[in-house]
DNA sequence: CTGAAAGCGCTAACAC
DNA sequence: GTGTTAGCGCTTTCAG
């Protein structure tokens, strides 16, 4: 049975070393004006008692809590686990804690008390790491241009009054496409993701822009609408080999979709990626497994959130510092393609277990 | 460009309305001894000025925080996220804020700063999430154990002394075994988890203890240890094969390793589920789009994560209450059966897609 | 070098 | 009903 064990304060410290409470504070913060002796016969004390300062109270006093406010969505989705371990060690790194606010959906707008809470605890800035979906940016803007503190959005369309970082969809698009188009393939069909979102409309003008720069047809026949997930990939493969017989080769808004329409393929007894050539979007962990290894785009979203929090705590310290604005800034970062079998047609191909 | 906008204080409201703080409280805490005028009067003010009162000063005083404290790893893990996005529903249902913390390692023993860094800023309890890998519960449990506020484990080995709340992986195990054994299946392998997990060692338990219920053999040959990657699942099969060709159906760890498996089969040319039978453990979005779709597992996290919030408010609440020490209760949830393509050895097969 | 006084933003206990 | 005093645990003046 656990021991209950109270904390000892400050005030029993010093009083049992007899001395001062600003004694001990002094001591505690490595003031140089306290005597050697004074200074170990109080650090003995700390440690004999177990002795911890509050950081709580000393938030209220110094108005900075050290803790950052994390607003995310979809923690059932790999992708933000990813975003928010990023943030996690970062923010362990840089000394500060994490206060976490989940939002029920993507599109949630009563976004008030979720600031409200974190603000109410003091939080020093505010990292948005929830993925821009229909209106739901102008909902916070609105609130966000108001702030007490700091915010940078992570994951999110550039803009110019906030501090945004995000992953370059678009040219991961681009590099997709490249990629197919290298291989030989013409008739490239897209399944996008939900197009009420940012991510899914860049993948998808990506696509376009690049038939077009290759001087391929870009008829709407081409596309269709998924909503991330794998049975949505093999629905939307289904229509699209109806609408789009042709369709030799197809760029999958991400790799879940990407799987759906391989399970597809594979039970029409389709060879890929010699019928058919497909490339995913995400590099999840499984996608190196699937039959066939599927071709696709890795995001480090790791790194990004641990840009995002290194941002906001420069802009924090210069707030600090005085700097009434810190001018915001804009980090995109490009994903990489990572080839596997399903792509590559007519060439050598890799053995997938020597390189996942 | 974000306006700096400065939070009122209570001190502000009171001359505004012209009382005294005193009033203010009483307004905040719904108190009845205001007069109604009064009350009407100052509440205009607050809502004018936009005023929230400081949840850090409330918890300074009240010593009471309304924030839980969550020690997490692996979040770039599917299950951790699960979990914690069930705290995370649970957390703010209850009108509790999440202070989060994630170890770098399974395996971290420096698990006191993480502690200290909850308890500083006073929370109310904790919740340690952290699978329980080779020694990592004896550090906490020492620590754990002279705690100044309650703790419950949660995806941990049952104990005496605290609270935990689980699912029941060797039910789970028992489970999935009684599956193929129904179907016929006679010559059952298993892909370990690594076996320095808790979790990894109750699943082989519960594979031997039905093989042995069962009549069968149980010989070391007939189990290979993988580490939960899809890529330890396709090595340990080729060994698996190699030191017990009759093997004709396979238990894996979890899903993600019976990927490896199935790829394995795939590529050998092995029909599934004819000439191997597979399940694994987990039930991930993915598993319903294998090729051939995966029976396995289901472990609802999100579930017990909220019963773990739960019940640490209810031990939070019943210390406050003055009830010295609560009963530390154990929750093992038992997982359930899902049946796809992997393990439907000639009976009718489901379609998979009307099914995910 | 060290202590006393004041206060961060709020609330509990007692006056009036 | 409402104000005053005191104090949560700590730090920041400013004396001495």
């Amino acid at each position: 049975m656990r021991q209950k064990v109270a904390r000892p304060t400050i005030k029993e410290v010093a009083s049992m070393a007899g001395v001062s409470t600003q004694t001990i504070s002094r001591v505690l913060n490595e003031r140089p004006d306290v005597s050697p002796e004074t200074r170990k016969r109080v650090q003995e004390i700390i440690k004999e008692l177990g002795y911890r300062p509050s950081a709580l109270a000393r938030s209220l006093i110094r108005q900075r809590s050290h803790t950052l406010g994390i607003v995310i969505a979809g923690l059932r989705y790999l992708g933000p686990s990813r975003v928010l371990s990023g943030i996690a060690a970062a923010a362990e790194e840089a000394g500060y804690s994490l206060l976490l606010q989940e939002l029920p959906q993507f599109d949630e707008n009563d976004i008030e008390p979720i600031f409200e809470a974190l603000l109410s605890r003091h939080v020093d800035g505010i990292i948005w790491a929830v993925p821009q979906v229909g209106e739901n940016r102008a909902w916070i803007n609105h609130s966000a241009l108001e702030l007490s503190v700091p915010l940078v959005y992570l994951t999110m369309e550039p803009q110019t009054d906030i501090s945004v970082v995000a992953i370059d969809n678009y040219q991961g698009g681009r590099i997709a496409m490249s990629h197919l188009l290298e291989q030989g393939y013409r008739n490239i069909g897209h399944i996008s993701g939900p197009l009420d979102w940012w991510e899914a409309r860049q993948r998808m003008a990506a696509w376009k822009d690049s038939l077009l720069d290759a001087g391929l047809d870009t008829s709407d026949k081409f596309c269709v609408e998924g909503n991330w997930s794998p049975v949505s990939g093999a629905l939307a493969i289904e229509k699209l080999f109806d609408q789009y017989p042709e369709v030799d080769a197809i760029f999958a808004g991400n790799d879940q979709t990407a799987l759906g329409a391989i399970h597809f393929a594979n039970q029409k007894g389709l060879r890929i990626p010699e019928d058919l050539g497909i490339v995913g979007f995400d590099n999840i962990a499984e996608s190196a497994f699937f039959s066939p290894s599927l071709t696709t785009i890795d995001q480090d979203q790791y790194n990004i959130a641990q840009l995002a929090v290194e941002e906001i705590i420069k802009i924090i310290d210069a707030e600090w510092q005085g700097i009434e604005q810190v001018e915001p800034k804009t980090i995109l970062l490009p994903p990489t393609l990572i080839v596997r079998q399903s792509s590559l047609r007519g060439k050598e191909k890799e053995v997938s277990l020597s390189r996942a």
